[in-house]
RNA sequence: GGGCGAGUGGUGGAAUGGUAUACACGGCGGACUUAAAAUCCGCUGGCCGCAAGGCUAUAAGGGUUCGACUCCCUUCUCGCCCACCA
């Protein structure tokens, strides 16, 4: 036997591999004449020395699509790149005992030589690095932009803080079952703290991100979950005038956004938050300490305190709001349950009608109304939680409402009270700013300047460079230091050329993320972040595949962000990316989730490839199952497709020229429909199923036609593209390698819809919906016919025991069934 | 508590109104082998039956339909995201 007679997918892949990377086989052309793709799977932050399997999973299926749809036409960019600015770089250099930049030089190469030996079909000469300086250019850039714009403010906020880390955002904050919050990495136990912070002002785009939803094609559930981020809530803001406890006009008034001001006759007390500026205003000085001290521990508590409490805890003030209705004084507490960044920070407490109201009343013994009634009719005192009423029903006790259904009465009460001043109509979002600074050292530097008279002015010298880790700025020290601590940093002139300091919070983790994938476009432009023409030719992305972790805040994010850059014109749409798809998880053998703690089954993808190839393992991740589900990975399913890979590579021996077998036609046309369909679809675990089918038939025969093995081995490139191209080139005789003759640039195969058609087909035969006998008829038979040879069939007749058929549905080709 | 999604053999899954369990794993039986591995062949949802065949099964219950894993309602369970959002 010769070289070639033998299976070695070690030598097949080494071979290939090279040749397709130093040609850039998969390039993608810029204005190309051909139709595009952007084919963008979320780039990997590099947190070890090695690509993890979950990334493989994450990324094999989508660009198993994006060689399909090379192969169909098209002019594809699949791009990769690297997010490595942020926590995860900083962690891994800190246990590596090393700095960011040092991990990242030794673990991208790594990363990349992965991807490579997965075979997957990048451009190579687009690979980005969101933190080195020619990329974060670009990212300061546009902070300023958004500055310039007045999107970007410092604010006072509130924000999640550790001892490890500093400062976090919300969505660097796990919630754990027990309630306690941690940080996402390295589970730090983390704190609410009052911190000035930069904040990008998302909210101003609230509208237009919803707006913008009609425009792409994400799923429905994608779409809900952009509308309930988001958040938007209609209602209205109440304003009362406070009194004091003798009733006297403190010219002080406090303000309550409802959604439901039709209940506005039940509301028996107000609420403000912890934080709410009223608090030290409205308290009377007896009272004061004892309400400071309360505010003080409701900021302090924990969050698992909080969500631990069964009661919900308050103090009140000293003071009351009118009710204006009701002529009522409302007793005015703070309580923790109400959030300050929600709303107006101040809630009107309608005990009858809101459970959380209801609990507060209940323990502070005020007094609980019943405004609405349901349709059980019941009017009785409401005693117990499940009383409440919140959904729908008729007003009663509330004056001009009663006998109302409650929308009809909230329109109205809107009205009424914004005629007689008592409110205004108000839209809320529970969208909050994005927090845009951290104090670590691993970030974009914030290129703006604070003069001696404390303004601040943009530094356009850009890149505003991070300084320099040296071995003298490290000397014993274990955590990297802050911004704050590099003298040469802080110090600059200002733009009168006066003496300033720089600012020295860096941008947050995802600061990259936002629009990295507008630079794959034109990753070497140094003139501006890309080319404006060739931004018309690529965008927006067709689709955009991820961490399901990703799906919401990212997404929103980034459109945020494109949506800017539309309104400066920078950009050609209004809507980056049309279509979002969020992949599963690869758990371990045991089924649970791959942990270190754990080390026996979490899969090392280099020896998976190592052992059983490449283009198994690839074929084995389309296989497994539908792209967006979770499973455990399993090394005797994967074995099993070596072996489909090591089968479909030994039916070479039997290709001959000019082989006519129908059967054979048959099951390749309907083979090659099929998964062209499925690849559509972008059910790629059918597709592969598909191919087994087929390779099944081809085993079982002597000989194997030249052509359909040619249609076969296109069909099989996108999931196994080392092999195909080994038999690829072989079969075409081609001796030295030319990038023009490669399976990957040839076409993807037709089918011939005639061949498909069956010249019989087996129609089931019902009696009464179940199945009794299967007939085989011809094409183009009649009904009656159909009819005629089933009630000739020996169960058919046993069943139908001489009765006559009350009604027959006949659908051709598909089914009989005859009803008694 | 809210939103979204899912529940099908021993396992991963297939079928989105028309023969439920494709494809694959695992298991069982057999061939080859001194033996094992590898490979190949056969069987494999459950129950009854020698067989033909029958009954039964897609989380549970109900409904629509000639026909339901698929559509609708109720309940349960799991997953993800959000969560004291007024």
């Amino acid at each position: 036997m010769n070289d070639s007679a033998v299976y070695d997918h070690s030598k097949i892949e080494a071979n290939w591999k090279n040749k397709w990377f130093a040609d850039n086989l998969y390039e993608a052309v810029d204005f190309s004449p051909k139709p595009k793709k952007f084919i963008l799977a979320e780039l990997p932050y590099p947190s070890g020395k090695y690509l993890h399997v979950g990334h493989m999973m994450r990324y094999t299926v989508p660009e198993i699509y994006s060689r399909y749809l090379r192969m169909k036409g098209f002019n594809v960019l699949f791009p990769m790149g690297w997010d490595s600015f942020g926590l995860p770089a900083e962690t891994f250099a800190l246990k590596s005992n090393s700095t960011p930049r040092k991990v990242l030089d030794q673990a991208i190469p790594e990363y990349k030589k992965s991807m490579m030996d997965m075979g997957y079909a990048i451009d190579w000469t687009r690979e980005i690095d969101t933190s080195q300086p020619d990329f974060y250019k670009w990212t300061q850039w546009m902070f300023l932009k958004m500055w310039e714009a007045g999107l970007a403010e410092i604010k006072e906020m509130p924000v999640w803080w550790c001892q490890a880390l500093g400062v976090l955002a919300d969505e660097e904050v796990l919630t754990k079952p027990d309630g306690t919050r941690v940080s996402e990495r390295d589970n730090h136990p983390v704190e609410r703290k009052i911190f000035k912070q930069w904040v990008l002002k998302i909210t101003k785009y609230a509208d237009k991100m919803l707006d913008g939803l009609d425009k792409t094609q994400y799923t429905p559930s994608v779409k809900q979950a952009q509308v309930n981020w988001i958040g938007k809530k209609e209602g209205i803001n109440i304003t009362y005038k406070i009194v004091d406890d003798s009733g006297k006009d403190t010219k002080k008034t406090v303000t309550c956004f409802t959604t439901r001001p039709d209940t506005n006759f039940g509301a028996t007390f107000v609420v403000i938050a912890p934080e709410h500026p009223l608090v030290e205003q409205i308290t009377p000085k007896g009272q004061l300490g004892k309400v400071q001290k309360y505010v003080k521990d409701a900021l302090n508590k924990s969050e698992l305190q909080r969500t631990s409490e069964k009661t919900k805890s308050g103090i009140f003030t000293g003071t009351y709001a009118l009710n204006t209705l009701t002529k009522t004084k409302m007793p005015i507490f703070v309580a923790d349950y109400v959030l300050a960044q929600y709303g107006t920070g101040a809630v009107v407490g309608v005990p009858g009608h809101d459970k959380r109201d209801f609990e507060f009343a209940k323990h502070y013994g005020l007094p609980i109304l019943r405004v609405v009634v349901g349709t059980d009719g019941d009017t009785t005192e409401i005693t117990k939680v499940e009383q409440v009423q919140e959904e729908s029903g008729k007003m009663i006790n509330s004056g001009f409402l009663d006998e109302m259904d409650i929308n009809k009465a909230t329109d109205i009460m809107i009205n009424y009270m914004e005629e007689k001043g008592y409110g205004e109509k108000h839209t809320t979002y529970k969208l909050r700013d994005q927090i845009w600074s951290r104090q670590r050292y691993w970030g974009e530097p914030i290129p703006l300047v604070y003069t001696k008279d404390n303004e601040i002015e943009p530094d356009y010298n850009l890149p505003l460079k991070l300084p320099e880790l040296t071995p003298e700025v490290m000397s014993g020290r274990k955590d990297f230091p802050t911004l704050d601590q590099f003298q040469e940093f802080i110090s600059t002139s200002d733009s009168k050329g006066r003496e300033a300091k720089r600012e020295t919070d860096t941008m947050p983790t995802w600061a990259g993320s936002n629009w990295y994938y507008i630079r794959y476009i034109d990753p070497k432009n140094t003139e501006e972040f890309a080319n404006y023409d060739k931004l018309k030719y690529w965008l927006p992305v067709d689709k955009y595949y991820g961490d399901a972790g990703h799906t919401t805040a990212h997404l929103l994010y980034t459109r945020f962000w494109y949506k800017f850059l539309y309104d400066l014109g920078l950009v050609p749409h209004t809507e980056p990316i049309m279509y979002r798809m969020s992949g599963g998880l690869l758990l371990g053998e045991d089924n649970r989730k791959m942990s270190k703690s754990r080390p026996e089954f979490v899969v090392n993808p280099e020896d998976a490839v190592q052992n059983y190839g490449a283009d198994a393992v690839r074929t084995y991740l389309a296989f497994i199952g539908p792209y967006d589900e979770t499973y455990p990975w399993c090394t005797d399913g994967l074995k099993a497709i070596a072996r489909f890979i090591k089968n479909a590579f030994s039916l070479k021996f039997k290709v001959k020229n000019n082989i006519k077998d129908t059967e054979v036609e048959k099951a390749y046309n309907k083979m090659v429909k099929t998964v062209t369909e499925m690849c559509e679809g972008f059910k790629m675990n059918t597709a592969v199923s598909q191919l087994m089918i087929f390779v099944n038939l081809l085993k079982k025969k002597d000989e194997i036609d030249i052509d359909i093995w040619k249609g076969f081995i296109r069909v099989l490139a996108p999931f196994a593209p080392f092999v195909a191209e080994e038999l690829w080139q072989e079969i075409n005789g081609f001796e030295t390698w030319k990038k023009e003759n490669s399976v990957h640039l040839a076409s993807w195969p037709d089918y011939d819809k005639t061949k498909i058609a069956d010249d019989t087909f087996q129609v089931p035969v019902q009696i009464n919906g179940k199945v009794r006998a299967v007939i085989e008829v011809t094409k183009d038979i009649s009904e009656d016919e159909v009819k005629a040879i089933a009630y000739k069939n020996e169960n058919v007749k046993k069943f139908l025991n001489s009765q006559i058929p009350g009604k027959v549905i006949y659908i051709k080709e598909k089914i009989l069934n005859i009803v008694l």
